[in-house]
DNA sequence: CTGAAAGCGCTTACAG
DNA sequence: CTGAAAGCGCTTACAG
């Protein structure tokens, strides 16, 4: 039977402990833990190094924001998490920033500027690191924050405000792709379902969308569009459609700037008993790993979330090294694209 | 034309910044902000609550949480966020939290042991209030943050290591139901997919689904019953279909163990030419809201997610107050129920 | 009713 | 190479 050893480890161990049994100052501990080479003789660090692992320290984060005012923490703030989207942003923000030594608060502003603005300022004062803000809507604090000069990067949705660093797919050129796709595949009058107050994301596909229609040859007027108020793509989705199919009935081809949109679309063509992809093919973005499973007959265009937490935490890393950001463009995948496998 | 308010939002206010500028000690400041009452006169009072109004004062609570050792931030812990189950519950305690004053830190442990440790330290040292552990994982640092009595509500998956405060559904019911559910529509032998290693929850299920059979007439042998090995329920699904059907071929009935277990099922039916429900009957549980749009074949047992939150923050409640907690079981949806309106 | 002081855990000039 | 001291923002006995 192998005895545990007898560490003490209810007590939160603290850089005072660590000095005291290292018969050192703390002062030292500090410097040590921290990494400051050739500021100590190979012998106390050895003593201290000791003392540390002895006692279980490790530094407390507390302590250290306050005094640097400044924390390893960063805000993530969002709509809604139940979209499969935002899920997706945030676990891939999550692991990155884990992987750089961050913590994450996760604040979910339900797409309200009071709320947003609510965390902002309880956030600010946590000294948090910086501020991820998926789909973020413009606001007093937002714009505080930016005016400021505080570490921010605007996911999906750039600024309300301009400025700022951004990460993102190109979206006017994934909507040019659904429109080629459908244009190529016969589809002489491709419709296109928004929603009615677009995000800059969703706003830039439709109109990549729309160009290159025109561009191909239609004239405005034959494109056919709708869209729909509210927050809950898969409502939009079948609302937009309804309004589509009541003006003109069913396309051949539908553009649905989201994959939510689709779904919802895709609901009523199944009560209308209309089969999708033979009597009207659509095309989705988001690329949703579920699609696979449960929308065989959906078209996507995939955007690889699961690589946006790195270059979420790039853009911090140049933001804080006193940098201003950029705007990232994510190459999404291809027309039909699959996830890779888990 | 409006003037903005010159109010000095740059620098963030101190306790000693409002004392200054009323003209007391932070000591009095800081016991008006706490709302000490009968501890200051009506004139002391007014004149501070101007000076916190006029800086735009907030506490700062990385100043707070040193001194008292104690913070307004709870952990959430839990594996993948892109279940949707996961994510509706993190939404539901992240609004629940906030709802009571709280902040979440989110982190995802990826159902690793090592990685749930060094997020249970990371978080101790941020002085916590709090733990939520949605399907935690057994490990060394979870035996010592329940044996140090730290509050901590164990959610969907009971305590690994006993003990704990709960909130999930009756999982044993919820199998018992589904089994007489699919009895009473004529099947005569319904088969259980699981995963391999079942959580406490689908592992209750399973067995509640097995007992009730039992109690219904059928020698344990004639269950039919698969499992496969994974992390992912809707590979799993697939997988473990693929293993019944091997063996006996398309049941008429099927019980999954969870939503996702269905939906990987659902695709080998798909492949199989199986007609879901007209071949064989499929019932979930979960009732995740996508699946009157893309899974109308599904019969789910829906559990209210949404209302986890309040429960999970009633539960640190009791614990804050130095009560031990209990196990609760929130009353999951009659078969077949859909979620309420957004 | 109010304030001075100590101390939570840490970092960092400054002095030696 | 090392330590004493100040200070980040706060709360809380203690004294008056």
């Amino acid at each position: 039977m192998t005895t545990r050893p007898a560490r003490a480890e209810t007590p939160l161990a603290s850089l005072a402990t660590v000095a005291r049994a290292a018969g050192v100052s703390v002062a030292t501990v500090s410097r040590i833990v921290n990494g400051k080479r050739g500021r100590a003789s190979a012998e106390t660090v050895a003593r201290v190094e000791q003392a540390v692992a002895r006692l279980g320290y490790r530094p407390n984060p507390v302590g250290r924001a306050l005094k640097q005012r400044a924390s390893r923490v960063v805000a993530l703030l969002a709509p809604n998490l139940d979209n499969p989207a935002m899920a997706a942003i945030a676990v891939s923000t999550e692991a990155a920033l884990r992987d750089a030594g961050y913590v994450t608060i996760l604040c979910d502003t339900h797409d309200r500027a009071e709320l947003q603005d609510e965390y902002l300022a309880a956030m600010r004062s946590q000294f948090v690191a910086g501020y991820v803000m998926v789909s973020a809507v413009a606001s007093r604090g937002l714009e505080a924050t930016l005016r400021r000069g505080d570490p921010m990067v605007f996911v999906a949705r750039r600024s309300p405000l301009g400025g700022g660093a951004f990460v993102g797919i190109d979206d006017r050129a994934a909507g040019a792709e659904a429109a080629d796709h459908l244009l190529d595949r016969g589809v002489a009058r491709p419709a296109v379902l928004m929603a009615a107050q677009n995000a800059s994301s969703t706003g830039e596909r439709a109109a990549g969308f729309i160009a290159r229609l025109e561009q191909r040859g239609l004239a405005p007027q034959e494109i056919r569009r709708a869209s729909a108020q509210g927050l809950n793509h898969i409502e939009i989705g079948y609302a937009a459609a309804r309004a589509l199919v009541a003006e003109g009935g069913w396309p051949q081809g539908l553009f649905c700037v989201s994959d939510l949109i689709a779904y919802g679309a895709y609901r009523l063509a199944r009560e209308a008993g209309v089969a999708v992809p033979g009597d009207c093919r659509m095309v989705g973005v988001d690329g949703n790993a579920i699609n696979a499973w449960l929308a065989p007959w959906l078209t996507s265009i995939r955007i690889p979330y699961e690589a946006f937490g790195g270059h979420i935490v790039a853009q911090l890393g140049q933001l804080w090294g006193g940098g201003t950001g950029s705007h990232v463009h994510v190459r999404h995948g291809r027309i039909g694209d699959e996830p890779p496998a888990a």
